[in-house]
Order: structure tokens, then C-alpha cells, then sequence
DNA sequence: ACATCAATTAGAAAGATAGCTAATTGTCGA
DNA sequence: TCGACAATTAGCTATCTTTCTAATTGATGT
């Protein structure tokens, strides 16, 4: 759960995740428009990755990246109904 | 934003927003029972009024914290909703 | 096997973050 | 004004994060 929102905490990695919505992209496509090093983007990657919000897939020379909508959807939409937001279903627990 | 998420990626600070929303506390009442110093907590109480998470009002010698419910709700509900999360109203064109 | 391309890992520097103790600020009551 | 209490700020250290360049890994085609 923490690892998801310090994952979001960056506005380079909600870029990529915005990016993934449309579909699954290579790691060189999503690195592409970034004013950064493609080293510095493998490591948001690998930030994302982590925290379970994006799976890799190989497909020949390049690592296809796809977006894993479970996870952002538990961390967004669980902690939000601990304060009665987005749907009336009440939940309880935290960490 | 990335202040909001920021200040989410911690487990204190998210347990103090989740305490907060059965009302206003002080800052004393908020940083009981957490196993850090006070000025630890109060460092987390700046990041979460930064973030403009909870705004402070003084009363006598408490300064009491309230939660800004509707900052949490435009990051964690106007984020997911860019993937068509949170309400079954779709949004931004897809395709 | 070798060159090439895609992407990551290694190593290092700069800056941010979380934690502590000690000192300070601000408020109240006598 | 003085003492006590609530909370923050100051100063410090250790650890984590972001970024870079250079080197490495893995896959493909000749």
C-alpha cells in the first residue's frame, strides 16, 4: 500500500501509468518524450514494478510493460472508502 | 498532487488522516500511541498540511487538526478516474 | 561467433526524508 | 510575571531517492 502511493508520489511514473491505459508498450516506448536518461526510466520502472503496479512481458529485443489496474484500483479506491469517498461500500482495515 | 500521494505513502500519516475522520483532534490526542517522538509526529502533521491534507485551527493551548476530506478525494478519485475507476462514468475519450 | 539493438545493473553524487534530543514559542492560570 | 503545558523549530545523523555515465545482460540476424 505504501509502495503504491510512493509510486504515485511521482509525476514521471503517473506519466507512464497514464501512458499504459491505451495498452501494453516497450519500455523504450514509454521512456520516449521524457526529459530524462533511459537508465533514470528504467528505475521508475522498476519502481512500478514493484509496487505491483505494472507486469513485464519479453517479446524478442524489447520488455513489453503492462498495466496492472487491480492494484492502483485497490490503493485508490480502498483507502479513499475508509473516508466514505468513491462508493458506499464501507471497508474497514488499513496497512 | 505528488504532495498528496507523498504524504500517503507513509503509514503514520495515513493512520492520522484515518483517525482524523471521526472529527477534529489536537495534535497531542493525534500523536498518541505512535511509537515515534513528538516532533517526529509533528513533522508528519507539516507534511500533511502541506500536502493541504488538514488545515489547523488553535484552540487555547491544543492546536486542533481537521481533515480536508475534499483535497483527498480530488487526488485519490480524479486519479483513478483517469483509468476509469471510482464511478461508472466514463471519462476522457478512449480509443 | 560476432555485431547490434533493447534494456538493465553498477557505481557515484546531490538532495530529500525520517528519526532523535534539546531548545524555543505560544497560551493559560495563579 | 512566572511556572506549567502544548506543540513546534533547530540541529544533527542515517538512510532513501533521483539522477547521471559507463558497463553489462539478453536476444536477434548474419
Amino acid at each position: 500500500m505504501s509502495d503504491v502511493f510512493k509510486a504515485l508520489a511521482d509525476p514521471t511514473r503517473r506519466q507512464v501509468l497514464e501512458r499504459l491505459k491505451s495498452g501494453p508498450k516497450s519500455a523504450g516506448e514509454l521512456a520516449q518524450g521524457f526529459p530524462v536518461s533511459k537508465p533514470t526510466m528504467s528505475a521508475h520502472f522498476a519502481v512500478l514494478r514493484e509496487a505491483g503496479l505494472v507486469t513485464t512481458e519479453r517479446q524478442g529485443k524489447s520488455l513489453i510493460y503492462h498495466l496492472n489496474v487491480s492494484v492502483l484500483e485497490e490503493a485508490l479506491l480502498g483507502f479513499a472508502g475508509l473516508f466514505g469517498l468513491g462508493s458506499d461500500t464501507p471497508k474497514g482495515g488499513s496497512q
